[in-house]
RNA sequence: GCCCCUGUCGUCUAGCGGCCCAGGACGCCGCCCUUUCAAGGCGGUAGCGCGGGUUCGAAUCCCGUCGGGGGUACCA
């Protein structure tokens, strides 16, 4: 395939939503995989609705996410320019010129009228779209609706012949004229309809291929009408592209995942501490399979077997659990240990570490990265596995406490205190065999016998293997926080 | 109402007439390993919406039906 050139078109319009992103990644590797070119193109028509901070989260999103884009904004290109906010006078042009063609035409229908004449041809059966009633109205008949003070709006007029084409995704549709119907495409404002402008840029932008939302299947017909007369009044290269409609992304139950669902938010994953690789790994999954064994890919991979023809028509629910589950193992299994390391740096410090910022010890931090690699879903978690570290005191959950502090703790701990001040060599081996030791004293074997040693320590029954997380906490700092457990202890 | 899309384990999927009494992954359950929790290893649980055809043979093709979703805007 050469020459392809495709677009993602979002509106700036709040949190980017995970169904967006996904769009996004589609487009994206098959830009990629056929040497093509991906045009990002901000639909901003909707001053109502957009905003300058969406438009900059936005970019920023999708540049932490790494989907370059080829053309658009910050980076240019030969179509611009990439904001439909700025390319107002290029869409009054082509509704003008479609209406001297005879492709469209203003209609005076009022919102009153349409909604009556809907209701009545849907109590009779029919079809419910526009009746065509402004089709043919005589320069009269348009003179007294302006005399009345209606203001028209512009209607494309639907060519009278079946409309097939061959979706990507979902093979050959054909839909018929009845169902198809004039629509609208400039309000009576003079503010162009999104019917017209995405079709207009996507033709102007020579964009070969669209890859969309499902939602958009039922107004393809029309917009290949829109292709077509484009063609004939010399706005664009003449090709109509090809479309290929990616199933949804629903949330819990069986609805689309929307933008007020908190599952949807991007921003959430991000702050979660996804990898942007790991949340793009699950978003692929949704329609789409790298091969029948492997769920768990990179980015490269993605590019290399991404094919439109093999995605699934059929809507995936977004499940959290495996969303995770894939994130874990791009951490575990896809990071070294120094990319982990640089990736945790954001939680490390402030604003999303509990500790103050002097008191973090990128040595210490480095020696219990590898343990903390297996155990980390989403790298935010990785502040609770090393806060004992950096905080003055461990942060002691009560819970913890009551398991590990049962009667006859005290003894216990104070025996392992003993053993361990009198260490010579502070390092992991020794520590062991010391508590090993102290246990055995009691009858305790070693699971139950480091219990109140870890809740001293790091305040917690779970976390990093207790005897490297010493060595590295060091003798002064250990031997002092036993102490302090055992004055809680005695108190 | 009319039009369109869609229907394989709880979830995401593989499957495109025999390789399937349906494979993988997440989840869940059990066992092993083990200084906790994970990770890892091993095993298990669970599915072709339903009814008709076509065929020697159907998850795969056809028809119907039921279910889910979308459209039917001076929203995108």
């Amino acid at each position: 395939m050469a020459d392809v050139r495709v677009r993602f078109c979002p509106s700036p319009t709040g949190d980017p939503h995970v169904g967006l992103v996904r769009t996004a990644l589609f487009n994206w590797a098959f830009a990629r995989h056929h040497g093509g070119t991906l045009v990002l193109r901000i639909e901003d028509t909707d001053a109502a609705r957009d905003s300058e901070d969406s438009y900059r989260a936005l970019l920023d999103s999708l540049r932490w996410l790494g989907l370059d884009w080829d053309e658009g904004p910050e980076v240019g290109g030969s179509h611009g320019p990439y904001r439909q906010s700025e390319r107002m006078d290029i869409y009054a042009d082509v509704a003008a010129r479609l209406i001297a063609a005879g492709h469209a035409y203003h209609c005076y229908c009022t919102a009153e009228e349409l909604t009556a004449r809907r209701e009545t041809a849907r109590a009779e059966g029919r079809p419910s779209g526009y009746d065509g009633a402004c089709r043919a109205l005589s320069e009269e008949q348009a003179a007294a609706y302006r005399a009345e003070g209606r203001e028209p709006i512009v209607r494309f007029r639907m060519p009278d012949t079946e409309i097939t084409f061959d979706d990507l995704v979902r093979g050959e549709l054909t839909f018929s004229p009845e169902n198809v119907t004039d629509y609208g495409i400039v309000r009576a404002s003079g503010a162009p309809l999104y019917t017209l402008v995405n079709p207009v840029d996507d033709a102007l932008m020579g964009i070969t291929h669209v890859l969309r939302g499902e939602d958009l299947l039922s107004s393809t017909p029309r917009q290949i009408a829109l292709y077509r007369a484009l063609a004939e009044i010399g706005v664009g290269g003449g090709g109509v592209p090809a479309f290929g409609h990616l199933p949804y992304v629903m949330g819990e139950g069986n609805k689309k995942l929307s933008k007020r669902d908190p599952q949807s938010s991007l921003n959430r994953y991000r702050e979660a501490g996804f990898l942007p690789e790991g949340l793009l790994n699950y978003l692929a999954l949704l329609g789409w399979s790298l091969a029948e064994d492997r769920d768990v890919f990179g980015l490269d991979e993605l590019v290399a077997a991404f094919d439109i023809g093999a995605v699934n028509a059929n809507p995936a629910r977004f499940d959290l659990k495996k969303c995770e589950a894939i994130n874990a193992t791009h951490i575990r299994e896809r990071l070294t240990v120094e990319q982990f390391v640089e990736a945790c740096q954001p939680w490390l410090t402030a604003p999303h570490a509990p500790w103050s910022p002097e008191r973090f010890d990128p040595e210490a931090f480095a020696a219990l990265a590898p343990l903390a690699q297996t155990r980390v879903t989403v790298l935010s978690d990785i502040t609770a596995n090393v806060d004992f570290l950096f905080l003055p005191e461990p942060a002691i959950d009560e819970a913890s406490w009551a398991k590990a502090m049962k009667p006859g703790a005290d003894a216990v701990l104070a025996a392992i205190r003993e053993g361990l001040a009198g260490l010579d060599s502070w390092t992991a081996e020794p520590l062991k065999e010391a508590v090993l030791a102290a246990g055995e004293a009691h009858g305790l074997k070693l699971g139950k016998a480091q219990a109140p040693l870890r809740v001293s320590v790091t305040g917690r029954t779970v976390g990093l293997p207790l005897f490297e997380s010493l060595e590295v906490l060091g003798r002064e700092r250990t031997l002092a926080r036993v102490d302090a457990a055992l004055a809680r202890l005695a108190a």
